[in-house]
DNA sequence: GGTTTTTTGTGATCACGCTCATTTTATTGA
DNA sequence: TCAATAAAATGAGCGTGATCACAAAAAACC
């Protein structure tokens, strides 16, 4: 069971290296399943014995890297718009390495257009992020007023972000910023006035 | 050429019609391009001589309503979020008959997540929409302070919007109105206040 | 009307993501 | 040590959306 174990987190590690290398090299949609797993050494049929489907690799790359819950302090922020901006930036800067092929995730598993049922790991980045949002907003706001429609919005605008960060040609993506102050403006704006 | 384009238009006409036939009755990702082209008694290949994608049929269905233009009278309204909300639900009125398979055109070709230079149809559609949103606003705001930025923020909702209606199970889609409502409610209060 | 040129239709074929019956390798128990 | 059993790897093969070399038909020209 020991050999085993750590055999086949080897070959998880390689597929996921081999993958990083392709999409980064030649593009997500560029990238096949068999290349990948040529360059990891394995068969095609084993990839998918490790990943259920290509866009769950990406998924998969993405949840190991550093949480972001442990690099924000709740505690440190005097509004809620720097609160929530410090959040998000710090969230994108770990999405960084991966910002090119984020496409599939926003599609597949983050959208809310997503079906119902699907990628369990997206759900749980989705959660984990939504939940940081709602406990940096409970100094600032009524806990009754951070309704699920709430959460909704703020993840409908901070995805909308997320797709205009994949395609920014500006040198530093301040582009991005720019929008993602704006909707964080706009959100606390709703959430806190009315 | 009289005679060949009338029976062009035949064709196609064939072909949209199979497709929703099959649509509405197995769904999108479970018609097949064979199907539909069986159904409408042509070649396989004969099928993306009219349509270069499966999810174009989609578009071109959706395009080819009723144009929500031609229903609003933009001085009929008192308040911006009245004419939004007027707006946005003769805009799903319209799309309501392809309501159930309207992810692929949301994912494809209406995002902001689609890649830039895709789909032509679909980028017409979303132009024609935002025309009219900032015509609506014209009355209310200061024109320089609809900004592109604005535009994108009150597109992304929307499409919020849509995504949560594709899937709504509740009796008359009113969760659907509910999040319609605030989220114009959001975007009006931010768009006039600050 | 016959010839050329252009447009349209065709289905075999491709490349892809993914599956699955089978083979190979590892683990257990005596 | 060696069956017996469980776990993992394999690659041929499936169904899909889309392509393309070619065939048929239509339009244009004289």
């Amino acid at each position: 069971m020991r050999i085993t174990a750590d055999a086949k987190e080897t070959t998880r590690r390689k597929i996921l290296a081999a993958a990083l290398d392709l999409f980064r090299t030649i593009g997500f949609d560029a990238t096949t399943t068999r290349e990948i797993a040529k360059h990891a050494d394995i068969a095609t049929g084993t990839l998918f014995n490790y990943f259920p489907t290509k866009e769950a690799i990406v998924t998969c790359m993405v949840m190991e890297a550093q949480p972001v819950a442990a690099q924000i302090n709740p505690d440190q922020h005097d509004t809620l718009e720097e609160a929530l901006f410090a959040h998000a930036a710090c969230s994108m800067r770990r999405l960084k390495p991966y910002r090119r092929f984020l496409l599939p995730l926003l599609e597949t598993t983050w959208s809310p257009l997503a079906k119902a049922a699907a990628d369990d790991a997206g759900q749980t980045l989705r959660a984990e992020h939504l939940e940081m949002v709602e406990r940096l907003a409970r100094p600032f706001v009524d806990a009754q007023r951070f309704t699920p429609v709430a959460s909704q919005m703020y993840w409908t605008l901070y995805l909308g972000v997320l797709a205009h960060w994949i395609n920014d040609k500006s040198p530093k993506q301040e582009d991005t910023l720019a929008l993602l102050d704006q909707s964080i403006a706009m959100f606390v704006g709703w959430l806190q006035g009315e």
